[in-house]
DNA sequence: ATTCTTGCAAACTATTTGCAGAACA
DNA sequence: TGTTCTGCAAATAGTTTGCAAGAAT
């Protein structure tokens, strides 16, 4: 069977927050956040559920600048992000483009079993003013 | 000026190893590289030097999946990476495409002062085997 | 001589883990 | 009731920093 996790009231409070946030928040600013909601959950277990729903793919994490694990409730399927350093606000894009040119140049270059990392960072029109 | 840097044998000793090195390598395994060279020299001094080259460009650093930085002795210009997850032996690679798509995306949901990461990961034909 | 650099140890940050008690099924 | 989950404190791993001694200019 897959369904071995219980349905907990931190494990619930974490995803409502991820539902909330339309961006990529780390580990201490979900645990912040439930804190100030009230629902309040401690920071090891925030860690584990979110290393949990990242194994079934419930969420998307990347890595910020300082090597910073974010985390954002995303749509399935392969896809890109446009993060707004300053709040950030993401979007999902998609380069059907890139995939491609990604494969073929790796396959030129004799290697095998190809992954890739895109994500495009800038500053999004709110946070511009 | 610019020429703030010192010529001190600790610097020297990395600058070599980075010569040596075809791929990208965490501090602590120049640290370690060094080392075994006989040519030993303080972790954090490995650290502070390869942050100093980083500012100036001289090399290019990126995070692997676990957040650690690596380092790399690379060409000038923008450009991106095939490394080979396996022994960390690198090609670089342009994709001039890719740096128009990532512009226009991020320009049309209006996001200002764009940058992008992309590296592309995979199993090298040598060790493939 | 003066100023920058090194090395070591201590400090930090993000994240993980051991364990006993609490919560689910 | 039996097993999984939580919370806390302690442990890690990578990286940074304070400071006195050493090297470069």
């Amino acid at each position: 069977m897959v369904e071995t996790q219980r349905n907990t009231r931190q494990r619930r409070a974490v995803a409502a927050i991820l539902d909330e946030l339309n961006g990529f928040a780390s580990a201490q600013d979900i645990h912040d956040a439930l804190r100030h909601k009230g629902d309040s959950v401690g920071l090891s277990t925030v860690y584990r559920n979110l290393q949990a729903m990242a194994d079934t793919a419930e969420v998307d994490v990347l890595r910020n600048g300082e090597g910073e694990a974010l985390y954002r409730q995303c749509s399935a399927g392969h896809h890109h992000h446009l993060v707004c350093r300053s709040c950030g606000r993401t979007v999902e894009v998609e380069g059907p483009t890139v995939e491609t040119w990604a494969d073929s140049v790796a396959a030129k270059h004799g290697f095998t079993n190809v992954e890739h990392t895109l994500e495009i960072f800038g500053t999004c029109s709110a946070c511009a003013t």
